[in-house]
DNA sequence: GTACTTAAGTGGGATAAAGTGGTAAATAAA
DNA sequence: TTTATTTACCACTTTATCCCACTTAAGTAC
């Protein structure tokens, strides 16, 4: 299981290297694609094997699935985790996820997201913020 | 697997260097046609003949589907390979799709597109704007 | 706590491959 | 036969990939 959030430093050649943690869960071949709330989805490549399969059955004739597919299977790209444990990020995915010079790798269960330092920061108050209205929301009917 | 974006130029010749990622996995006979939402399709030549399978036992009694073959059928054109890589796209295909100098080509499982860089970026941004619905359709199939 | 050892993370240079533009030869048209 | 157009070939420029080296952090033993 994937968890735990590491930062690194995204170098001038798009190189990031995995957390140490991460690679024997994650192996040599791993797919990073576009995902959601600006950030990039990175999937160990037989968990995407299961995804795309389903993505490329979905009828060509829908737009909305002419549009997911785009979304996702051309927002994909196939990397090598090189001999010192790097992955090269496509410049289109960097330009996409906004990010800068450092990123946090952050563990989601069956995949990791990697986001630009700032932005992650940003996101994580927004949610506490939410979180704390919610708990105390859910405390007023007595749920919690 | 055909996947990820790539930005090409088309030289005054009408040729265009493959994506180098794709070379191994389309061969050197390729199939060219329309495509939907203004782009061009591109098929290896054993994909194309599973896909015009499909296409030609579509009801011949319903006139979408006849509209559909010539859509498809008449507008495709088979080309080669050359030795560095590249192909040539005939004229109307490059005037259908409103292709400029700076092309993309987006890897879609099992075929390729092609097209106008602008237009791709509109087309991107749109989606993106659909994000509810993504969300939506990523859970179905169990990707988030 | 300190010294030592090993692993992780980062940076840069050399080499190979990809992408692009152009010229020469061949084929087709006038 | 001349002209135009297409195809094949060659050459240059840029970009990516591989390899090596250094720095920093983490562990381990004393």
């Amino acid at each position: 299981m994937l968890i735990g959030e590491y930062i690194h430093t995204v170098d001038e050649k798009n190189r990031i290297s995995l957390p140490a943690r991460f690679r024997s869960q994650v192996g040599k071949q791993i797919v990073v694609t576009r995902g959601l709330d600006t950030c990039l989805f990175l999937y160990p490549l037989k968990e995407w094997e299961r995804f795309s399969e389903k993505l490329a059955n979905l009828s060509v004739g829908q737009s909305g699935s002419r549009g997911l597919n785009r979304f996702m299977l051309a927002g994909a790209a196939e990397v090598e985790v090189d001999n010192v444990g790097r992955i090269l990020i496509p410049d289109f995915l960097k330009k996409f996820a906004g990010l800068g010079e450092k990123v946090v790798f952050a563990g989601m269960h069956n995949r990791v997201e990697i986001w630009d330092e700032t932005r992650w920061a940003e996101y994580k108050n927004k949610v506490e913020g939410e979180a704390d209205n919610l708990a105390e929301k859910l405390g007023e009917i007595g749920m919690i």
